[in-house]
Order: C-alpha cells, then structure tokens, then sequence
DNA sequence: CTGAAAGCGCTTACAG
DNA sequence: CTGAAAGCGCTTACAG
C-alpha cells in the first residue's frame, strides 16, 4: 500500500538542482530564483511530497507545536462546554499560524512541566481551566523559571517575557449584570460561586456583584453567598442551602451558566418562579442559555476572540516579542431570567 | 533561563557507559543489565533529561502520536458538547498508551488526508463528526488507499487492516425508547432529525423508530419527520414546522439532546406542556439533560468507553493486528420529559 | 551485556 | 543564486 516515502533528495534528483535548494524553495528562501523555486514547488506537488516534520524540527530545534492543557479537578469530571468553544478556536487559530495543536486533559496532581518542556513537544504552552491557584503555583513558578512560554485563561498570573494572560473583564461585567437586576427592582440577592484568591475569576465576579450592591446601598448577608464550582449539581445544591436558610430572596447572581441551570431547576422544583419570584443570571452565554425556559440572561464571553488571543500571546512570546496580557470586552445578554 | 539541553551523550559520560547503553537502558531495553539500567535512569531523572522526541521519531520513523479530528460543518460553527466529552476520554486514554494527540478542527472541503499522512503527524487519525458520509467518501478512500490506519466515530465504514469504526446501537436504542412512548399511551408521533444515506446515526435512530411504531401497529405520516442537524434552534424550528402543520401530536422523538432541548423551548414558547401535552425524548445523555425542566429522557452514550475504544482499535490498527468494529450498549435514561 | 558506527531527513552556515 | 557538507539527537543493526 504504502509506497516508499519521497525524500527532499527524490525532489532534488527530479528537478536537477541540489537537496538544499529544494530546501530552501520549499522554505520560500529569497535567495532562490523564483523560476527555480516555481519548478521545485511544482515538482513537490505533483510527487505528494511534504516535509517531514520529524527531521525539519529536530534539524530547527523547533516544534512549530502549541500545547493546550486543559485542567481538571479530577479524572473524567464533567468539563464545562465553553471550553470547547475556546478549544475550536485555538484550534484554528493555531493551524492559521501553521503550528500543531497537543491537547492534554491534565489533572493537578501530575507534573506536565518538567515533561512538556524536555520532551520538546511543545514551542509553548496554554493553560485552561486552572481555577485554583494555589494548588498551581509550584507548577507555575517552575515552568516560568525554564524559560517555557505559556499563556493562562483566566487567571492574572504572569512572568513579563515568558508568560502572560489573557481574561475578560469579570468584575466590570458581574457589577454590570448586578446593576440591571437592582434596576428592575430586586433587592433580596444572592451569589452563587466559589470565590477565594485561588480562584480569581470567580472572585473578580464577586466583587463586582459586591460593588454593585453598595453603590446602591443595599445590604448583603454572607449567608447569601454559596461556595459553587461550575457544574449543574453545585448551583442545584446552593438555591436548596439559601432556601433553607429562609429568608427574603429575589434574585440569584450565579458565577457561570452550568451553575444558572441548576439553580434554575432547583428553584422550579421547589414551585418558585423564575424569574416571578425569583431571577437568576448567568455568566458564559453557552449556546444552550437561549434554549433555557426561561432563556438565561447572562454575560457573554467572545470565546472566538478569547482563543485568538492566546494564540497569538504564545506565538509572540515564543518570538520573543513583548506581550501585554489582555483583559477581554464581553456584553450582556438581557433575556428573560432576569424579569427584563 | 535556559540551559543547555541535556542530551543522552551528557548521561553516558555521567554514567561512564556508552551513549547506545543510555538509549537501551530508557527504553527498559532486556540488553542491558539491571544495575547499569538503574543507575542510568537514576541519572537521567537527577539531571532532568527526557528524550528528544523529534530525534526519536526521525530515527525511529514514527511519531507515537495520535490525531484527533473533529469535522464541523462550517467554520465556528458550534460543535455538540458530546464530542467535548469523547475528546477528554481519547486525550485520556491517548496518554494512557503514551501517545500525543493532535487536535485538529476541519472543514470538509479541506483536503487534511495528504497532509497528515505526509508530513508524518501522527501514526494514525480518529475522525469525529463526519455525519455527511457522502461529501468526505473521496477522502476517505484516499485515506484508506494511503495506508494510514483510522477510526471513525459513529459511521459504519471501514477498510479490514486499515480502519475501523465504533458507534452504538442507535436502532436498537431508538426502538426502545419509542417503545418506552409508546406504552406510556403516546399515539401520534413525529420524528426530527436529518436522515440520508449520508448520515447514519440519525438514519440508524430513524429506523429504530419506525420499526417501534410498525410493530404496534401506529401509523407514521411524512409530514411528522422533519430534517434537523444537531442543534437547538433546529430543533425549535422543527417543532414550529411541526405545530404548523396541524394535526394531534403527543410525541417528538429527537435524533440528539440538543435538538430535544431545542423541541421544548418551541413546545414551551406555543404555551404547551412537556410532557402533559407533548411528550419529548432525545438522545445523547448531556450533562444538562438532567437539568432541563423538566428533566430530559433520552438514550445515554457511554463516552467513556466511546474514547477508549476509538483509541485502543487504532493503536491495534497501527499495530498491524486484526481489529472488529464495535457497537457499545446504550442505556435508557428515563425522567420526566416523556411523562414517566 | 556493551560499544562504535551508520543514518533517519532535514536546515543552514560556508564557500563560491 | 547554488552546492557540498556538517550535524540536530536519537535508534538499531553489527560486532564483540
């Protein structure tokens, strides 16, 4: 079936010209004629011919591979879909800028650093989904100081040179969405999500749902936040614990989408209204809050420009070009969760 | 930062063994004896060395990496968080066997086959999401006449010694689950999801159905099959199709959660109750599907199991030995939506 | 059980 | 603009 692997030398023998100028036209190199260079490029097609990129790394010293590690809490954990979304347009992101795309589900306890960065596998490195970082930082710290570029999604940690990060604008937008609700009226709230400094997003939510309340000079009881890790089952949990706590309640500011949902469900099952006796908000806009009855008003995160952005912060990097981390626009869903 | 690369020459002089004795003793060669093997992967770990694995490759001619791709109809398209769940469970297993994996997002009017036989990415390619059988033929058999081993996910194609396929019994389940309907008293059914020869998951599902509602006797009209792709605002418009076309309905069975999800937001929006009114079923087991309200029936996939299946008849596959095709057991995840 | 040597298929100074 | 040559870091016959 497979027939022998055509080699440089195969192009080179064929177009009458040495192996290395095939090399070079195949690179594109200036300084070979375009006629020549047209002929060699012809030649290449028309034998199928590729570089192999085996031979052309290890010669570079290169991996034109980007890795994105996706973590996760523990083995086979439901993943949150929006980063699948972020994946896909890495994904793309990546194979336009011509690199390779290793993706690893990694849990916190394994050591990828050491591993990723000897093992020339990867130019650089992408971290998703690290939600805590406290149990990250060795790993962080280790992997800045070998000199491996990486970019993180969500967490403000970054190394001027080697590292850098790229988030959307969490506390800006949970004061936002936690203004439109008071604008509607509600006044009894509550916020759904794990907040602590290892978990910055979350946290940055918070504060803005914070902020939001005191700019309006409305109290808050610490009763009325539920720690929640993004997954139905958590958000379902926290409206069952604040229900039980008793209590006037008429608004739940949830940190994501998967926690909206199952608050959402909860709150139905216990006969209450959404959003009559009680709104619920989101954070995400995964595609399935428009298709929640009723739908889920939430922050939308541009999760196209999200995945462009990482890759081009690692590309940079690895160029060693500077790179400033960047804080991501996102707008406000209003449907109908919300009252409005 | 970084220092220089530590090679299998700098643990050989360590070690005061020859480099081949390095090579051998990290591949848990049987050549070498017990104590030099020890004392040279003892080296190795105190000096932080991993082999190169461009080097290894190119020597070796393999590339010990497996590659991933996802098929999406058009760019940015929005891609079933089904497949976000096998991807964790191949990345897994991948690992697992000691394997890299390749993600790749395509289109189907890319020509990715040359590319990745060629260039010598990955040893062997698992194809996710190809549902138009007949626009990714020519590629297919392209692929198949190169050599290149492959997998394909939920699409009964496969060239003995080169592919092979894994799917699961949608008939059977989609039988059960209309059967399941239609004890419960539903009489007037309609189907939605997008059946050819070019798609035969939902054509499988389809024909379980269809033999469901023959086998007691329940007549099936045209018009209650409308085409959807795997999407919610497909499966809303369905509905409204549906709804227009007048006539008593109790019963849409969904060829996938998302487009159920979609069915009860439509049913929902025209002030009929699910399943009071109209029972709704899908297929898929999403995460969410236990959050919807009310809860989602539908047919559980294993992913689990789907990923390392996929994985372990490729790596057969590479390996050169006899692999079957197989069709994994689903379970019927009965909650409310379908009125019991 | 170990070593010396060849060679995988490229890229890239160096020389012309 | 082109070629001859070195060498990236391994793996693996071959010889002992």
């Amino acid at each position: 079936m497979k027939s022998t692997k055509t080699t440089s030398l195969d192009i080179a023998a064929r177009a009458g010209v040495s192996q290395s100028t095939v090399s070079r036209a195949l690179r594109d190199s200036p300084q070979v004629s375009a006629a020549t260079r047209r002929q060699i490029q012809r030649i290449a097609k028309e034998m199928g011919y590729t570089v192999d990129r085996n031979a052309s790394r290890l010669r570079a010293q290169t991996t034109s591979t980007l890795a994105l590690l996706l973590c996760e809490d523990e083995p086979e954990s439901h993943i949150n879909p929006f980063f699948l979304s972020i994946l896909s347009s890495v994904a793309h992101a990546a194979a336009g800028h011509g690199y390779d795309l290793l993706v690893t589900f990694q849990q916190l306890s394994e050591n990828w650093v050491q591993d990723f960065q000897d093992a020339h596998r990867a130019d650089g490195i992408m971290l998703l989904g690290i939600r805590d970082r406290e149990s990250y930082d060795a790993q962080l710290i280790a992997l800045a100081a070998s000199g491996t570029p990486f970019v993180i999604w969500g967490l403000d940690y970054h190394v001027p040179g080697v590292s850098s990060y790229v988030t959307c604008q969490n506390e800006q937008s949970a004061r936002e969405i936690t203004t439109h609700l008071i604008r509607l009226g509600h006044r009894h709230f509550a916020f759904v999500g794990r907040t602590s400094a290892a978990n910055p997003e979350f946290t940055h939510r918070y504060h803005g749902y914070l902020d939001a309340l005191a700019s309006h000079a409305i109290a808050t009881d610490p009763g009325r936040h539920i720690a929640a890790n993004s997954a139905e089952a958590e958000g379902y949990d926290a409206v069952e614990a604040l229900l039980a706590g008793g209590g006037p309640l008429d608004a739940i500011v949830c940190a994501s989408d998967l926690i909206a949902i199952g608050a959402m469900a909860a709150l139905r099952d216990r006969g209450l209204d959404v959003p009559g006796d009680v709104a619920v908000v989101g954070y995400d806009d995964l595609p399935i809050a428009q298709y929640t009855r009723p739908a889920l008003t939430t922050v939308r995160q541009d999760t196209e420009l999200a995945g462009r952005k990482l890759v081009e912060h690692l590309i940079r990097l690895i160029a060693g070009q500077v790179v400033l981390p960047d804080e991501l626009p996102v707008s406000l869903m209003i449907r109908q969760s919300c009252g409005a």
